[in-house]
DNA sequence: CCTTGACCTATGGGTAACCCATAGGTTCTA
DNA sequence: TAGAACCTATGGGTTACCCATAGGTCAAGG
């Protein structure tokens, strides 16, 4: 089958059919006449669990790896077991600053309820966000 | 100031200055003798605003937006309103999704307690992501 | 005076996972 | 047979920087 086929099958679009095959998570033939991408039925199987494994939070590299390891013939199990486990707390972390992010937001929303909006002069351009506390030298990734 | 004096008093690397000048969130002037960018004492309150935007979840191009107000003599104020009213849903429904996600993750690791690892097969890769539901239609962007 | 080291510049590439535009070849259908 | 619908590869955009490179500038010490 062609990309859109797989794609559709798939429920992904082509583009990222093409993406994962760009960086070799799929390997189609080629159409010897016209360089078409031919996809097989294991494709979409393959499509399919990469799916599953992006659902949870495995990158496309990561995917890549596991899938180099079954194609080898070796278990890709404990490697699986591992990317989760690694990944898992990284993702409460980012949970922890996206809350702690809401909460300041939330915070200046409620302060800046009874402060007018100010006209900007040479040594202040907004005081909503001047009268927030400045930042701390705790590394914050947005 | 040099590049890395501003820097230092402003708590970032040089690097980042230098994104900020490229982005024209900064402004400075150039010695006329060698080309080096020279920052004014302005520039280091311009860039201590810029920390504490940041820090409320402005993006770069938002705060170049709200100097630009700032700098035409205009209230930069009701845009700063706006902008993070409408972002703090944004990131609420960005917490619910790694929530989601976060407890995907925890559900598998704690099914995978009692698997084995097994050997991919012609049809199988790996058996622990497979024992999870096929990706619903639902967008999930990680 | 000259070297050495610390500093500055601009350019371009990398990050993650795609999306989109372009230009040009192919296949299907009315 | 023409036009629609599909395919290809290439390159640029997204976000907020970080890093490597090559080369110019400057202050201090031998």
């Amino acid at each position: 089958m062609k990309v859109n086929e797989l794609a559709k099958r798939g429920g992904v679009t082509a583009e990222t059919v093409r993406h994962y095959t760009r960086e070799r998570l799929l390997a189609p033939q080629r159409h010897p006449d016209n360089g078409y991408q031919l996809y097989s039925h294991t494709d979409l199987e393959r499509l399919r669990f990469i799916q599953r494994a992006r659902k949870l939070g495995f990158s496309v590299a990561e995917i890549r790896d596991i899938l180099t390891h079954a194609d080898q013939g070796d278990s890709p199990c404990p490697l699986v077991r591992d990317l989760l486990a690694t990944r898992l707390p990284q993702i409460r972390a980012r949970i922890a600053e996206l809350e702690a992010l809401a909460e300041r937001m939330e915070q200046a929303m409620e302060s800046w309820q009874h402060m007018p909006d100010g006209s900007p002069d040479g040594h202040s351009v907004c005081r909503l966000i001047e009268s927030f506390p400045e930042a701390a030298p705790t590394k914050e990734t947005l």
